[in-house]
DNA sequence: CGGCCGCCTAATGTCGACAATCGACAGGCA
DNA sequence: TGCCTGTCGATTGTCGACATTAGGCGGCCG
């Protein structure tokens, strides 16, 4: 097992993440300093250092002297967001198209079935996991330390927004089509394709949310 | 004009990043926050949450319980960051490539000879200003506020790296010939051919900083 | 003589209090 | 009545001190 260190910081940035998730704090909430630091029972040192990592991920929307917020973010922003992902990953997939052996690829047809499955059952929160499960195989095989740091910090952002939504977005064959248009490109080898194909995933998922 | 709150915290940050582009602060060097503090004349909390924004920048290497450090990147990171900035650049570009007026175009080739004029005077320190006022103009039709957010933190990041090493890395008629491949692609408003020329414009200055 | 163990120092991590600033509200003036 | 202005409360910005921990140094033991 690896051992992590935690700060207190780290796990200031951790409750806040939960309180996205499970909508305890919405868009438009201010999070406050003293608030936040009596109900975790530490002072506000810890705190401001976690809001330092929250706004540069996207997460929390900095105003000086006034407050830390939580993003009301414009179907623009989102889309951009959604955009910017897809782009990245994009290329992390097309550029590591010929390291995937068939039996990842089947691994990849196996989870699309799943998700599938789970949506029929309308069991978001599994579905959601297995997509995770899905895309972290997708770019596993690409090693660029810069371009995985921007994917996962946007992962975070992302995965807020979707989980406001779930289940309001796509029925299971949709999810099922979708999931498989991806390993159907990446089968074909075609690097323009897959890269295509990828963006093209996150710009209608962003689009769906914004519409919203 | 345009007043800008400057807390602490952001002087530090710019205070930081002007001894990283001297190179009073050079990779391995830590950065301690006590010397700081008192160098400045303010105390350790804005120093700290200074850190937090240069770290999620990777402007520094953040090792838990032992201190902030300037970063010793791998040939292979520095590839990674040149490329990353290749690949979300490119995009950008790619996708504004008939907003550009021939006016705008002309401009281009102007920033471009500019360059090349400089390059010959050794005035290194003009031919980056150009350069980062076309590369500017370039993504300038972009609205993209999360790519461009990840393009101009990733700048920042970049430029320590170029400007350690600017003078030894092109001829003056190599920044020409490069810088003139990319308007050329914008002419042929092809965009496959657009977005390959950007992204290997980086890639290919990330491979001469990382090898040297 | 070499390796292991415990102390010590110097750095980071955290705290509670004070200062500065913004936004809201109430009061006064035209 | 409507707008401007001064005050007030709440929240962020900053500070100096204390707690904690990693890594170096010296001594002890085999």
């Amino acid at each position: 097992m690896k051992i992590v260190r935690k700060t207190y910081k780290d796990q200031v940035v951790g409750h806040v993440y939960q309180l996205l998730l499970t909508g305890e704090l919405g868009p438009g909430d201010q999070l406050k300093e003293n608030l936040l630091a009596s109900q975790m029972g530490i002072s506000r040192a810890p705190i401001r250092e976690a809001m330092q990592e929250l706004i540069m991920n996207g997460l929390v929307d900095y105003r000086p002297q006034v407050g830390n917020f939580i993003p009301i973010l414009s179907p623009k922003q989102i889309i951009d967001s959604y955009t910017t992902r897809g782009v990245l990953e994009g290329y992390a997939v097309m550029e590591t198209r010929n390291q995937f052996s068939s039996a990842e690829l089947e691994t990849l047809e196996n989870l699309t079935a799943q998700m599938e499955h789970f949506a029929e059952q309308l069991n978001h929160k599994m579905v959601v996991e297995i997509g995770a499960e899905f895309h972290d195989l997708l770019i596993s095989k690409n090693d660029n330390v810069q371009l995985l740091e921007y994917t996962n910090r946007l992962s975070l952002k992302l995965h807020i927004l979707f989980c406001r939504h779930w289940g309001t977005l796509y029925s299971a064959t949709e999810i099922g089509s979708r999931h498989r248009a991806i390993v159907e490109s990446l089968r074909s080898q075609d690097p323009d394709r897959i890269e295509k194909t990828v963006r093209e995933h996150y710009v209608e998922t962003g689009s769906k949310i914004a519409e919203l």
